[in-house]
DNA sequence: CCCGGATAATCCGTATACTGACTATCTACA
DNA sequence: TGTAGATAGTCAGTATACGGATTATCCGGG
């Protein structure tokens, strides 16, 4: 995993202390890019701080199914925000390395339920103290009440947008 | 692109109106998950409203491109935030549909400096205006200062993020 | 001039992510 | 009952992403 030691190529992409190759500003103030960035930034602090075996959509998939064991990979992969085919990808990799185990349903035999292996529940309550720790460290240069803010921000912006992708019709006029 | 024909089953994953799928309470608070939301959110929104022959990445190198027309790979990958290794997928790809033009450096033939051919300019105007839409239709539903707001919250989150990842030290505690 | 370290791009392996197609299965309706 | 339509999971194809290894090249010191 992770290299553990501490060596000071911290730069992922080598910026930041160079003479600014410069972002082009259009770029600055799109909300797609900062999304991008926000999320990139993210996964690789998920790794640096969590580090460990799981990634996060593995482990929002294994929370899904500590929440609701035996359930069928489309209702756990809508709670875990992954679609089908991802979910089947992502199933197929921890079952494969034994943390959840797949029954075929008895009464519906196209579904595939999911459970937590010992091991699996292991691995899930190690990890959460990683997560809990990012989730504060996220955070961790905000004041409580900005804390509240930018979660809120985030849940809102979160809905308004998948509202947006709800409707059929987007064009420019009006 | 999306689907135009407007049968009912709108949905993309296939519930959230359906009985319980039941997000664990312990995400929705997390905010790499709400990044992750918001990122799969915007791709299907930037493929819906834009369409188009480019993504949102390519649009981004395209932009670093036109702002700098003859960088060299690195430069701009940092520019549209890709790291090395992905910058090469995406130029190899829109060098093979002629959009960019890919030139080794003569004092330096390790180099690769790249600009827009003509096509490229083409694309990547057309392109913008529906780019510009999208960013309209992003904030639609706030208000002007709450607008203000939510990019500046993005542009917190991310600096603060950024400059988290790269601390080297991340333990726990105090 | 030659060598060793640094650098630019690429390649490999793995993991998300999404569309559209495909299979197996289930269910409802006529 | 018999079949059409819906549904669950998978697969193929494409595109991001990233770390690590590889290759080609450059540059500085001896």
């Amino acid at each position: 995993m992770g290299d553990s030691d501490r060596m000071e190529h911290t730069r992922h992409t080598g910026q930041q202390s160079e003479p600014h190759p410069e972002v082009p500003p259009e770029l600055l103030t799109a909300p797609g890019y900062l999304i991008r960035r926000l999320y990139q930034t993210y996964t690789a602090l998920w790794v640096s701080v969590v580090d460990s075996t799981l990634t996060g959509p593995q482990f929002a998939v294994m929370r899904a199914i500590q929440r609701t064991p035996g359930g069928d990979q489309g209702s756990l992969a809508v709670m875990a925000a992954l679609d089908r085919s991802t979910m089947a990808d992502v199933a197929r990799r921890l079952d494969r390395r034994q943390l959840i185990e797949r029954r075929t349903c008895t009464s519906d035999t196209r579904r595939k339920l999911l459970y937590l292996t010992a091991e699996g529940e292991r691995i899930l309550a190690e990890t959460a103290v990683h997560a809990a720790h990012l989730d504060e460290l996220l955070l961790a240069g905000f004041s409580s009440e900005e804390r509240a803010r930018v979660v809120n921000d985030l849940r809102n912006l979160s809905d308004a947008w998948e509202r947006l992708a709800h409707k059929q019709d987007l064009s420019p006029d009006e």
